[in-house]
DNA sequence: CTGAAAGCGCTAACAT
DNA sequence: ATGTTAGCGCTTTCAG
């Protein structure tokens, strides 16, 4: 009743196991005659190699462990997830995952548990740039990295990300060009609580890029009145934060919102409001979905190459696990703004 | 320069490896005094068990297996794998994720796969009901299986469904409620090309139950028109079949959508045409996502409880997994009618 | 309380 | 061309 072994393979064959092996693997010197016998019995008895045996044996195990954080109103990572699975697999590698939820004790443990697995090599969303011992090489026992959608300064890993900062400029410029003179900036950070209009320290990278790109569109407009935003992730929270911009004394006439949480709460509350999407609020968020075009007004929205960073994550992280990589490299691949109706022409009026 | 084994732990703290191992288990007869030196030397060296070791000789690999479908234009699939994936984290287990994008060939062979790592069980999205000899016990050999989402008649495994019957039953009957006598319902599936009125095959039992919900909605309400149109997955094709629908001689009043495929091309169709939702058009869909409460009007929606989904299925494998499960079950969990703009009160006027 | 030895299933040197 | 043997790293009898 037990699984059958490349044992009993060879028994039923009447070879020993090494030529059974060597039957199945197709390798060394070995008749073709032999060859049909064995995978005859193998057929029969319905053989499966067992792949932790051979994980043992060959010292890989042709899995690579994925640590990343689950986040359902904006489709990256669950894109990101599948492009990896799915990559990985062409190339004949699974995937085990690990969510985080942005908890950098959560991923310390993950990562280790990965390792125990022996994992041939981590693709990672950091949930912090401000902590990354967990990601030296000898934390990860030298196995080969990648690290996604941030960069964590200091970390000796090829990181693939995105160049949002200059879709953020460009999304300010376009409002502006379209008239809008009084904005305002939705960051979401986890690094405060409530909301606040002081910068406080960013968390990671991408954030922190945004909020530079849309920062330079205000300069480089020279724009006068911009107000700033910085707001925990939780819902509530969000929503008080875009009242407080509509209730201020001078309200925006857009929001750029650093995320879909944070584009939820501004839709959230103009209907709540009554407000009209590009007509009596305009907004710009960061990350495309199906919904954000499908709706009416669509909208604009900066898009980021979701696809193309999970292919290119299996891709060099593959590199690196047969050697045939170098140094890391540290990829920015460009972005897109989408321009829909849920920007205002205010020119036009 | 190679990662310590427990045989340089041993080495180390002057002991055999047998009892190395015994310290760092903290199994068998053993003196405090040992076990500290040992464990001093394992921190030292820095030494973490090989996983890949222990499942060889334990016969179990602490994983399970995710055979599941991506699918981005709703969260059904995303929250699931994050649930299933945080809960077996819970229990000490970890998730190997494949997709099969609805492709059986895919699915057999990530099964295959799977068992071939040894996982200790498996969690099946079963791309259609009409196969599943893959999923009888020996091709399975006899791994647990738990399958989530759709029900396949005729394979001996616990399943974990949502009963979508009675909340598309009953928002048929709101909507005939507030005044619609015009019903129309769009209904994915992956066995036909285009778009037909004519039903054909229905692939799994889900959409099925759907259908049966919403034609029973239209038999207890006595409504007299009611245009069923199945349609291809192809956002193209699903537009074309929206469109087709507006344009029949007697336009209906609401659409039911069986997924948010559908839902997302009944919105950009109405938004090409200027017709408002809720208001010249009304639409339900299945399966919430904060975007569909976010937006104005709300879409209203059958609400299935994919947390609790995920959680039963681990809960179920794992039971099964360490025998503690007796028979198979089918457990079917309630769905929810969430009300929302999106349906017109034709009444009111 | 601890050590020696066996073995999980596989494959690659090393024979023959 | 095929068989014998060793060993990947670990845990668990079985002895002592």
């Amino acid at each position: 009743m037990k699984r059958p072994t490349i044992n009993d393979v060879a028994a039923l064959a009447g070879v020993s196991r090494a030529t059974a092996s060597r039957a199945m693997s197709d390798y060394g010197r070995i008749s073709a005659d032999t060859v049909e016998r064995v995978k005859a019995a193998a057929l029969e008895l319905g053989y499966q190699p067992n792949a932790v045996a051979q994980s043992m044996r060959a010292g890989n195990t042709k899995t690579i462990g994925l640590v990343v954080i689950a986040d359902f109103t904006n489709v990256f990572f669950d894109r990101a997830t599948k492009g990896i699975v799915d990559a990985a697999r062409d190339q004949g590698y699974e995937v085990i995952i690990s969510n985080t939820d942005e908890n950098i004790a959560i991923e310390r443990e993950a990562i280790n548990t990965l390792l125990q697995k022996q994992v041939d090599g981590l693709i990672v969303v950091p949930s912090t740039a401000a902590v990354h011992d967990h990601l030296s090489p000898t934390s990860r026992q030298n196995k080969p990295l990648v690290i996604i959608d941030r960069m964590v300064p200091g970390v000796n890993a090829t990181s693939i990300t995105t160049n949002d900062f200059e879709s953020c400029e460009a999304a300010v410029k376009e409002a502006v060009a379209k008239g809008h003179k009084n904005l305002s900036f939705l960051i979401a950070t986890s690094t405060i609580e409530g909301f606040d209009s002081e910068k406080p320290m960013l968390r990671n990278t991408t954030i922190e890029d945004r909020v530079n790109g849309f920062m330079n569109g205000v300069i480089d407009t020279k724009s006068k009145k911009a107000q700033w935003v910085y707001c925990s992730e939780n819902p509530a929270t969000a929503e008080a934060a875009v009242n407080h911009l509509l209730d201020s004394k001078a309200p925006p006439s857009i929001i750029f919102t650093s995320n879909n949480d944070m584009a939820l709460a501004v839709l959230k509350v103009a209907g709540k409001r009554g407000l009209e999407l590009g007509k009596d609020i305009s907004l710009v968020t960061v990350d495309d979905s199906q919904w954000l075009e499908a709706i009416s007004p669509g909208i604009t929205v900066v898009e980021r190459p979701v696809d193309e960073v999970a292919r290119l994550a299996v891709e060099k992280l593959l590199e690196h696990i047969n050697n045939k990589a170098k140094k890391p490299e540290k990829i920015v691949l460009p972005t897109r703004l989408i321009s829909r109706g849920s920007v205002a022409n205010l020119k036009a009026k």
